[in-house]
DNA sequence: GCCGTTTTCGGCCCGACTGTTTTCAGTCG
């Protein structure tokens, strides 16, 4: 059973023992250990196998019964028992915003609302008005919630928010009189996807950023404009707030707002047990009851005894122990990436010419870039043949010789059949600089069948890199079903790295995957499968996973001078020989 | 239900907004 499926029933119980009252903080327990185990990168099934359920945090005796029960049985007789205590649906009632248990319980209980359209239909025929504080405002609001819920795609990607707040800063720093301006929340910590915008801002007039914002162009919509806060939706559909504080607590303003909310309820855990309680105005001592204000994030973490945390970390995921003993690793930047191992050509569907990929790539302040075009299994993407291939190839020695400051690697991105083959003969690969392998067939495949295709891959002497290892499409396509961890060992050993594949749509591998990985000694490498020139700077956004993932340079190949990454898929065909 | 720089028992994040059976409960981020 997956992971997100036992985090799944751990949150309906927590939304059903709201609904029945019970002691908040049991509640909060169900809710930290769903929330721990979604995003565990380790499967639940593999630890419960090892006796190591305890293990994760926020999972206690009972619960680690409860999972028990749950992988031997497939079932939970605790769930199934407070599940038959309240009629089915009743829990949708709780994703409606303004709408909690003692609202949703009441709608059941005076009135037999147990789904959405039922609550719907019973506000317009204006027969919610007999309930205890739900008046025509509260019905009003509930009303436009779940139309805009339906009518919004929730959550956009990465790729798409970045430039929105890019340009909406850019703007805003011509403004006379403005300071600091930093976009905050799951923006700044690099999460593949985001709710909206939040941007924070100082200013000498605060009116005047806030008036010159609401008429930005673009803008189609102004939600509220106040004397320190405005709302926006511009025209790609997007929420983007802005607020203007105060200089001197700025620091614990932006902390507050870039969250996570998971990383702060640690930190303020902490933070009491030292005396002190922390918000977004400062740090209060408890004993004196004197606030301290922050101008910057390194006071306020320093004041907790703590090193800075980059924001792609702060996720409760062990940072805080990590800061505590100043251990935060050197995470991997965009500057440290010396060349891209994976894009494509004229030659199949990319759109630019090698040379032009390998100038842009220059331009960059690259010194290698591999060209991986697609084998011939893909037949829509005109794929590469052996005699094709070895044109290109002959290509990029004439271009190597013409070219400076550049060194075009070359490559391809060959097919891993849907029996573990790959589509091109030994003789040919054994030309190239370096081999990408990728599925892109047969994806519903077993678990069991598709774990020895990529294995068989993977233990290929040849075969160099696993491109995007899921296969996933953000919002679109889900994961292939393969046994990761397994894939994770059998690319350590045998010296092959995982692609951080950068398309915003594709971040794969996605940063959990990506820490186990670097724990378990895989290398990794940051690829954009450029399709055009202007793609290569897609490559943040694959920076960004690696960071989120704890990666420092040296878990990612493509950091490494030339010589090293040649010595690197030198020895595994050494190995394996 | 979880957990331990004060704890194996007794705590458990913080502040703001909103509607309102008006002094605050319910909800949210």
């Amino acid at each position: 059973m997956k992971n997100s499926e036992i985090a799944k029933i751990f949150s309906e119980i927590a939304d059903l023992l709201e609904l029945k009252g019970e002691n908040q903080y049991k509640i909060r327990a169900y809710k930290k250990a769903a929330q721990v185990i979604e995003s565990y990168p380790i499967p639940i099934e593999q630890l419960y196998k090892e006796g190591k359920l305890q293990q994760i945090p926020g999972v206690g005796e009972s619960i680690a019964a409860k999972i028990v029960e749950i992988l031997r049985t497939g079932k939970l007789r605790y769930y199934e028992k407070l599940k038959a205590e309240f009629p089915p649906g009743i829990t949708s009632l709780l994703e409606i915003p303004g709408v909690g248990p003692k609202t949703a319980l009441s709608l059941w209980k005076e009135l037999g609302i147990t789904s959405i359209e039922d609550l719907e239909r019973l506000i317009e025929e204006k027969k919610t008005a007999v309930l205890f504080r739900l008046g025509e405002k509260t019905a009003a609001n509930i009303i436009k919630h779940v139309q805009s819920q339906r009518r919004k795609e929730q959550r956009i990607l990465l790729g798409k928010a970045l430039p929105i707040a890019e340009r909406i800063v850019e703007a805003l720093r011509e403004v006379p009189g403005v300071h600091d301006l930093i976009p905050v929340g799951s923006l700044r910590r690099f999460k593949e996807t985001v709710g909206d915008i939040d941007i924070m801002a100082t200013a000498d007039e605060p009116e005047k950023v806030l008036d010159v914002f609401v008429h930005l162009p673009g803008i189609q919509e102004v939600l509220a404009h106040g004397g320190t806060k405005a709302s926006v939706i511009v025209e790609e559909g997007v929420q983007v707030d802005l607020r203007v504080v105060e200089k001197d607590s700025f620091g614990s303003l932006i902390q507050y707002f870039t969250g996570s909310k998971e990383h702060n309820i640690a930190l303020r855990e902490r933070g009491l047990k030292q005396g002190l309680k922390l918000s977004e105005y400062g740090i209060t001592d408890l004993k004196t009851g004197k606030l301290e204000k922050f101008p910057t994030e390194e006071e306020f973490y320093e004041r907790l005894g703590l090193q800075w945390i980059p924001p792609e970390l702060r996720e409760a995921r062990g940072e805080i122990e990590r800061a505590a003993l100043r251990n935060i690793p050197k995470l991997v930047e965009l500057k440290d990436l010396r060349g891209d191992l994976h894009v494509h050509t004229k030659w199949s569907d990319g759109q630019d010419t090698i040379e032009a990929m390998a100038l842009a790539a220059k331009e960059r302040g690259y010194e290698y870039i591999a060209i991986a075009d697609h084998s011939a299994g893909r037949g829509i993407a005109r794929g590469l043949g052996v005699e094709r291939l070895k044109k290109q190839i002959e290509e990029i020695k004439r271009l190597n010789q013409r070219l400076s400051g550049i060194k075009i690697l070359a490559g391809i991105e060959v097919d891993i059949r849907a029996d573990g083959t790959l589509d091109l003969p030994d003789e040919i690969l054994q030309e190239l600089d370096v081999v990408v392998a990728a599925i892109h067939s047969a994806m519903s495949q077993d678990k069991e069948k598709m774990t020895k295709r990529i294995i068989a891959a993977l233990e290929h002497p040849l075969v160099n890199i696993l491109a995007h290892p899921t296969c996933r499409i953000i919002g679109e396509r889900e994961e292939i079903d393969v046994d990761l961890e397994e894939i994770m060992r059998v690319a350590a050993r045998t010296g092959t790295a995982l692609e951080i594949n950068s398309m915003p749509d594709r971040l794969d591998l996605r940063d959990i995957y990506v820490s186990r990985a670097r724990e378990l000694g895989v290398k990794l490498s940051i690829n954009t499968d450029a399709h055009a020139v202007h793609h290569l700077d897609y490559i943040r956004f694959g920076v960004g996973v690696a960071r989120r993932g704890w990666c420092e340079p040296k878990d990612i190949i493509n950091t490494w001078p030339l010589e090293a990454l040649e010595d690197f898929f030198r020895k595994k065909r050494a190995l394996l020989r």
